[in-house]
DNA sequence: CACATTAATCGTAATATTGCAATTAATTAA
DNA sequence: TTAATTAATTGCAATATTACGATTAATGTG
């Protein structure tokens, strides 16, 4: 398998899931934490930051674009990457909800 | 590979990405979900109530234990799961921090 | 004791993830 | 145009994850 049974879970468990798995992985957390730093920088820039090799870099970029966390734009040979603030609101949102939940729950053990 | 180089990360990033690993899968977020709606409950009833085969569930719980976000206590022939309320707060800490990195950030894009 | 119930573990298959070297594509500079 | 720079993509190897059937271990019941 190594496949994940989503139909079987609600939107917002897989929505859940899905945000919280794009940031399961340090070099992503690096890679957004960078951008913050900086605000905007190149692929390059990150590569040389964290140390891994460009194509695991890019690798990890894309994971964060096709969910829509950062967004890259090409300027000339090379691409600037930012965080997309809309989307990273959004999943703070998804994921404070998941959070909370332990506000009004009694505590068992 | 399929190993991530944590060494070269720091121990905040290591420990966002193991939280949030821990939530990319949409069966443990709805295993949490259904602990905290029933405060309890044994590993049976997150079979039935999630539908995936025993041995999945359990794996899944293992995952959860290791990281110290549920605990499971022995009864005679069950075994009841509940949340770990305080891992649950350690973690709703250290994934706020991260998430908040936004709040003094100037947008680019 | 034998039997039933429950959940962990084992074994296995399918798929995903991580990482890197090499290549390719795109753009700019000379 | 040619060369240089940058980043995406490809191909591959190693490992991890997900899922399930079968088995095992632990406990309670008759």
């Amino acid at each position: 398998m190594g496949l994940a049974k989503t139909e079987i879970f609600t939107l917002e468990q897989n929505a859940v899931a899905r945000f919280a798995k794009a940031l399961g992985h340090p070099a992503r957390v690096a890679i957004l934490q960078h951008l913050f730093k900086t605000n905007q920088c190149i692929c390059g820039d990150l590569v040389l930051e964290i140390g891994l090799a460009q194509a695991t870099i890019s690798q990890h970029l894309k994971a964060l674009k096709s969910l829509g966390l950062i967004q890259g734009s090409v300027e000339g040979t090379t691409v600037c990457y930012c965080v997309d603030f809309k989307n990273w609101a959004k999943m703070k949102q998804v994921l404070s909800v998941f959070f909370d939940q332990d506000i009004n729950t009694p505590q068992c053990c």
